[in-house]
DNA sequence: AAAAAAATGTGATGTATATCACTTTTTTAA
DNA sequence: TTAAAAAAGTGATATACATCACATTTTTTT
């Protein structure tokens, strides 16, 4: 299991430089865990506990509205971060559910912990502060995709952005990751 | 002016503490600025220099597509955070507007000294943080609505959160900011 | 390998919202 | 304080997309 921290400990070097005494004091706060396909990592109403960095699989975070229609928040492959980031941060009851579209495998942060790392370990608040930077970023630029153009137009450039994305999933998570009904998707494009 | 800097030295102990000697080696690298209704803080195609930090005021953040029409990012009034983040963090051309609808007041920061910043004082670099982090929340919740909720559902839901910027300001720029046109807004509600 | 479940495709029809055109009201500026 | 500009309201019409219903194909499970 210890290659699997090595993943992790790479994907906070990517942003910025850790000592080996400072990487012993994160590693233990990291949990190692693996789930099946549809199989829940949160659950509505219930406490959420952790955020998540995927090391393999793929997960979707998704809110399921009255009509019982699964709306897409996120899909998470490897190397992304994922959780209900807005009952995570508050401490509250999940109101978003996040599954495995496939068999995964992530390790799990406590929020306590995290902010343990941040405080103790400057360069790991930095790297948080840069990775949700960039979130922020992402999600600006779907907000405005979301405006700007006609669900046609999103999924021609998911097409273009995450070509495998749109393989390895059914299109009926795409439609609802780019908010339009599954019969309207599959008349798209050809 | 000093008062003005008073209001930024609060707005970051809200969330972190700072030593004098902190402060006095983070203020310097905030620049205070104010602009008239209707000018521009960033203009696409424009190198993005700053993010802004808003004292007093309304500013709105967007983009314009082929059309002409805009589409709004954020609105963004005092103790708000803008910019063209997509293009600050990157340090590319602008490629939307941000401009004000009334009269403002703003710091602005540089990318480089905000990097310095945060490498240098380990409270800012969690302060970031966290602010991103609310950030990255907020427009979580933003997405759910534009693909849960019907155009007057996020219109009410706006009425009810932010009564306030709804009066404030011209409903056209409320449609533009719901993903609407103005003549559907006009029909709403009443 | 067979049966069940899930995904996909497609026609027919309904609807929320966009667009266009014009009038009235309010705000801004000369 | 008057003219000009911007905002707001509203009818008529157009359209992107949703919904429903059902057939077909693909995947999963036993």
């Amino acid at each position: 299991m210890q290659d699997k921290y090595q993943l992790l400990k790479q994907h906070f070097e990517e942003i910025v430089t850790l000592t080996d005494e400072e990487w012993n004091f994160i590693a233990p706060h990291f949990e190692h865990k693996k789930l099946k396909k549809h199989q829940f990592l949160i659950q509505t109403g219930q406490p959420v506990d952790c955020e998540f960095w995927i090391i393999n699989g793929l997960i979707k975070s998704y809110a399921v509205d009255e009509k019982g229609s699964e709306h897409i928040l996120q899909f998470a492959m490897e190397d992304y971060w994922v959780s209900d980031y807005y009952a995570f941060q508050h401490q509250i009851p999940a109101t978003i559910f996040v599954d495995c579209i496939e068999d995964s495998e992530f390790f799990c942060l406590s929020l306590e912990s995290r902010e343990t790392i941040c405080q103790k370990i400057p360069a790991m608040a930095n790297f948080f502060r840069i990775k949700s930077n960039y979130g922020f970023i992402g999600l600006q630029q779907r907000i405005l995709s979301l405006l700007t153009q006609t669900a046609e137009e999103r999924y021609d450039a998911l097409l273009f952005k995450l070509p495998k994305l749109v393989q390895r999933v059914p299109k009926k998570l795409i439609a609802a990751y780019l908010g339009v009904s599954r019969e309207t998707l599959s008349r798209f494009k050809g």
